[in-house]
DNA sequence: TTTTTATAAAATGTATACAAAATTTATCAT
DNA sequence: ATGATAAATTTTGTATACATTTTATAAAAA
């Protein structure tokens, strides 16, 4: 899905910098830096800075200027505590829409993520798909969208997330264990399910990021 | 708390100008023409289009241009059911460290919502410094920040809400049931209090905009 | 030396101008 | 007429230029 508007390019390449701390942590960013760096304007740059201000990549600290949102334990915490709220509720939502179809796809995903050899960029992409794929199907743009966003800022964390030897594997289990639930629809099941593979997966990384940072 | 800079005030003005019905509603807004009428330039208002968009005040259609987001049931129901799920999380966090100075606060802007006369937007403001207060002794800028920002969306529909007659003095009622169980320190009880007080008005809500519209 | 004030530099915010894209209107063929 | 194609218009996206604000620097007073 790529963009013809560049400035829609600038803005998944920046959050990506982000990600892999491109760009410098602590000190605010220069508007005018950053348009040598990447070879535009102020303009664009200016909007994709609001844009990950408003999404919570970059915050303004006091009077002026932008920088990159430190990774910190509490907002990790915060990011798990929501998403293990709110992804059960559209679950809910999605339970009676999902068909054969979807479950299909859901499960061609889950196969995509036991090949060799990813990287973990692909890997938490991937994760998200599957995820995404029955929420899609609760038809609830505002709920998912506030999900959606929160999946993104937690995608800083996911190199983190997978230091764990067994997290993948335990992951893949959950993934599974949830599908089969809604199969069966189970929803109370797969809700506590779903519940429970977040919450763990918050906790695995609210403790590594304490005993790192 | 006024702002010297001009896109601040910008910002605020587009957003009261959408709660009350200032902007066309089902038509792309066209920049050039919002430059005119707010007597600035494309560029700032470019700015406050993003931002407005970013948190769910406009909407994208499809290819181009951004405009107003419709009063819709769907949205409504999303967003108290995110409010009844994620208040009552902070405000566990908030528990430990209410003091009497916070509960002092709160207890003051009760009082003011019981003024005579006030405007529906007044009363909303002040209802959600009511909430706001008590939530800010959290000390969770993630999860307060995504809270604010279904307040502000909620507040589209304030107007709604208050044609219930003794919504007010409900309202008011449950408001002083959780300061109780706050300042006896059973949070439980305050969430349950404020889970129930988010729902119930969020279902009266949707039932009237499903009635009207 | 420390603090205050004035000046200079840097960075951001905004306006104007231009380029690219999309939408509409007009023209033509069927 | 109807549909497709091409020109014209509108609208958005971006660059440059300027104004304002903020931050840094230097000079002066305590």
């Amino acid at each position: 899905m790529i963009s013809k508007q560049p400035a829609e390019t600038l803005y998944i390449q920046m959050k990506q910098d982000i990600r892999d701390n491109k760009l410098p942590l602590g000190t605010p960013l220069k508007q005018e830096q950053l348009s040598n760096q990447y070879g535009v304007s102020r303009i664009p740059i200016r909007d994709v800075l609001q844009r990950l201000k408003n999404e919570g990549w970059l915050i303004t600290s006091g009077k002026r200027g932008a920088m990159v949102n430190p990774l910190n334990a509490t907002e990790a915490e915060d990011l798990y505590l929501m998403r293990s709220d709110l992804e059960p509720l559209i679950l809910g939502y999605a339970m009676t829409h999902l068909n054969h179809q979807i479950i299909g796809k859901a499960t061609d995903i889950l196969e995509q993520l036991e090949q060799p050899g990813l990287t973990i960029q692909t890997h938490g992409e991937l994760n998200w798909q599957f995820h995404g794929v029955l929420y899609q199907a609760a038809n609830r743009p505002t709920l998912f969208n506030n999900i959606n966003n929160l999946h993104q800022l937690c995608s800083r964390y996911i190199g983190f997330q997978n230091m764990e030897l067994n997290y993948q594997k335990n992951s893949q289990k959950e993934h599974y264990q949830l599908l089969n639930a809604l199969q069966k629809k189970q929803l109370g099941q797969a809700q506590q399910i779903l519940k429970q593979h977040i919450s763990q997966a918050g906790k695995n990384l609210v403790a590594y990021l304490n005993n790192h940072m």
